[in-house]
DNA sequence: TCATAATATAAACGGTTGCTTATATGTTGA
DNA sequence: TCAACATATAAGCAACCGTTTATATTATGA
């Protein structure tokens, strides 16, 4: 009773290399890991937060400071910052009323000036 | 007449650190840059483009075969393609109806695995 | 030149997201 | 314990985005 059903959401479309499309299959990352990617690439698909990023990767830096410098309300700044601690790229250090954030990770500095290096390169 | 008027958005937040901030204004990326990064970044937020650029990196492969391949429509295959395109990150050949689709930069590879090196080590 | 097949585009709908205003939490010093 | 300040959270709204259905292109072969 279980039949392979693999034109269910396919529209016009009928498979045309089968060999490459066996290919790909193997050889494609995990659906966890590319969902995980994109995940992580959505934290800083915004201007906003990568402008948060960069004044973050150059100094520890409190939230009023942040505000101060792109010209904006605080609790935008501070709904940026939790976006960025829940995907575990920044951290922070609390003392006495003001709040530091810093990097928590290199990998992100990478990828900001992986991302850099792409769009100068243009 | 033309005074700071720095107060604008600020909300009730005051700059603390003033030394910190001319520090960051100095040295933060050209807002351009952090605009286009932010575009580069967008247009790998999504999971299924993350699986297209996988598809299109282990192998060239044509419109059907990525609807087949990820079971979507074709309408929306050819949409995050174009979407790729206009990013310049992938470009086509066409050989008669078929359009095949491959690879217009490197750089894509090098930030979808270090993406993936990033969840990986989590 | 006509039918068919591969791909592209358009309009519409539902869900998400970023910013705003308003309010709450937490810390300090009087 | 109270006032002031730094930060966080909540609710609401407008803009954006991914998918779907429907339709338009473009190319082939009969």
């Amino acid at each position: 009773m279980s039949s392979l059903r693999e034109d269910d959401a396919l529209s016009s479309c009928t498979v045309i290399h089968e060999d490459i499309l066996n290919k790909v299959r193997g050889e494609m990352t995990d659906d966890g890991y590319l969902f995980k990617i994109a995940e992580l690439f959505k934290t800083l698909d915004d201007p906003t937060r990568l402008k948060i990023v960069n004044a973050i990767m150059l100094s520890e830096i409190c939230v009023c400071d942040i505000a101060a410098l792109l010209n904006m309300k605080q609790p935008a700044i501070s709904h940026h910052l939790k976006v960025l601690r829940q995907a575990n790229l920044i951290k922070y250090r609390r003392e006495g009323k003001i709040v530091y954030y810093s990097l928590d990770d290199e990998h992100i500095e990478l990828l900001f000036r992986q991302g850099l290096a792409h769009v100068r390169a243009e």
